[in-house]
DNA sequence: CAGCATCCAAGACGATACTG
DNA sequence: CAGTATCGTCTTGGATGCTG
């Protein structure tokens, strides 16, 4: 058994792109991100706003890492009902418009059935 | 049961950002297109070109992909033994820029640990 | 040389029920 | 309202051995 020094640093990408999709990978991040890209939106807000539904599971997970990656912030106002804000900050802003030209980019060069519902 | 009519298409993709993620995302896609980036390369020089050991089984599937999606050409030759050439499409390259962009991005705004190998 | 077949582990994702 | 907790399934990716 050769496992790691207490303070041996996981080296996790090897380059910014693992980094990058690490971040806007998966089902839900891009949409989420496109979702809040006009303005705040509270917790039950941005559920509907997805092209397709979410669980609640899913969308708690989801936001937490955007959070952890520094791309939206958590304000939690402490009020009896609870309600929660979320908004993109500048480094959240900072990777709409790759995201634009990625979105752009697979409508135009998929053949497969797809329907534009976003952007 | 109410299953599809026998034409019902399957809606895989309901935006563009699904496509290209589906495209360009996993652990290996976009590495691969970057070696492929400086020219034609045979199977057995793929490999060691990328940052990290990858297997046979995911290279071949890899390669696979991206021949299906269109962005990589893959040319047999009938000889013994065999030799496979894979290259770039125009479609191929026309994705790189926006990697780059994602690469510099991921490079940027990352605060774990890092180790920048390619690009 | 350029693969394919098989097996397996880990994580992503979903369904559902419950709570401060 | 904005979540947790638990469970189950499907997908991703790796290890290994075999082949025309």
């Amino acid at each position: 058994m050769d496992h790691n020094p207490p303070n041996a640093k996981k080296q996790k990408y090897i380059c910014g792109i693992d980094a990058a999709l690490d971040i806007i990978g998966g089902k839900w991040k891009a949409h989420i991100l496109y979702a809040l890209m006009d303005g705040t939106l509270r917790y039950s807000q941005i559920q509907p706003a997805l092209p397709r539904k979410i669980t609640q599971r899913m969308l708690t997970k989801e936001l937490r890492d955007l959070e952890k990656s520094g791309l939206v912030t958590r304000t939690v106002y402490p009020e009896i009902p609870p309600k929660v804000e979320y908004s993109l900050t500048d480094k959240g802003r900072s990777i709409m418009p790759i995201l634009d030209q990625l979105c752009t980019w697979g409508g135009e060069n998929i053949t497969e059935e797809i329907e534009i519902i976003c952007s």
